[in-house]
DNA sequence: GGTTTTAGGTTGCAACTGGAAACTTATAAA
DNA sequence: TTTATAAGTTTCCAGTTGCAACCTAAAACC
């Protein structure tokens, strides 16, 4: 991630994502609602927060279209909050995260365990990817202008 | 995600990542670590972040083993923070944090472009993967206790 | 149809946190 | 010896957070 290209640190996309997601309390939210937690709530006596920055921060994640609001019609009091597109995409954000804590912080495997519905198996370490699936370290990783850019063999092929 | 089996809140490591990167500027400090800062001044100029604030942000993630911080022999004022294996352990979820945020917030393909050193290409975006390499959704995940899990077949064949 | 319950908030107030700018300290350069 | 510089500290003020108590609109009960 060296080189003499560098990135423009404060016009880029992390400072954009950190406004929705960077305060407190909002990964613990996003992550209640990948659990299943729909309700104010329930989110209230599940994670102890304090009702006023609750509603606050769902306000905030809904404004940013992370979670969406519905009335529920059999009891139109009830509110639920769910996921949008957006939000569930930061899915592997979010394992990553835990991962890393795991990892590092805890030290103890998670319990439960994350697995693959499919065949029932530990997901592996989010990491980053290659075009060809090699995992990447930091060191391996640079930064290009676009005209730097090795062409998709899949693009050649059609050019050619 | 879902299922009768949930994943305790407030006892995971989600909070305890939280706890050392959760800061506001923590995440901005760590980007600007990655992209080869080194020094207080260099943080501050590039980032524009309060001296008070960034002395107490270098200091938490420095407790945190996060970085580390060692005076340079030759400028005996110059202190050098770099990352340590902990903190370059947080490459992916940063990665995929500023992916989210090019995908969803700044919706502008990031410039320059992050790519392999060593074909020059694109890296892949970042997600979470089965152990066979399917990239999964959150509608693939489940929650497991450890005698639900499938045994690795490498393992089972070592048993046999 | 009037009272009670409940989900989902507001409001008020004390404590804490964040930021701009001035000040300090140790080291190095002139 | 004076001056400059890296890396903080301190001060002061504004904004944010946390907790408890209160409010309100929509069901539910009678």
């Amino acid at each position: 991630m060296m080189g003499k290209l560098r990135e423009p640190l404060l016009e880029c996309s992390l400072p954009a994502a950190l406004e929705s997601m960077g305060e407190r309390w909002s990964f613990l939210i996003l992550r209640a609602a990948f659990n299943g937690l729909h309700h104010f709530e329930e989110f209230q006596s599940e994670l102890g927060i304090a009702r006023n920055i609750l509603a606050n921060r769902l306000a905030r994640l809904t404004d940013h279209g992370i979670l969406q609001r519905e009335a529920m019609p059999e009891d139109r009091r009830k509110i639920q909050y769910s996921l949008t597109e957006k939000g569930a995409a930061l899915l592997p954000t979010m394992i990553a995260l835990r991962q890393w804590g795991e990892r590092w912080e805890t030290c103890v495997p998670a319990f439960p365990i994350l697995v693959d519905a499919r065949d029932r198996r530990p997901i592996g370490e989010v990491a980053v990817h290659a075009h060809d699936g090699r995992v990447l370290k930091k060191t391996d990783l640079i930064w290009a202008l676009p005209q730097d850019i090795a062409a998709d063999p899949d693009q050649m092929q059609a050019a050619e």
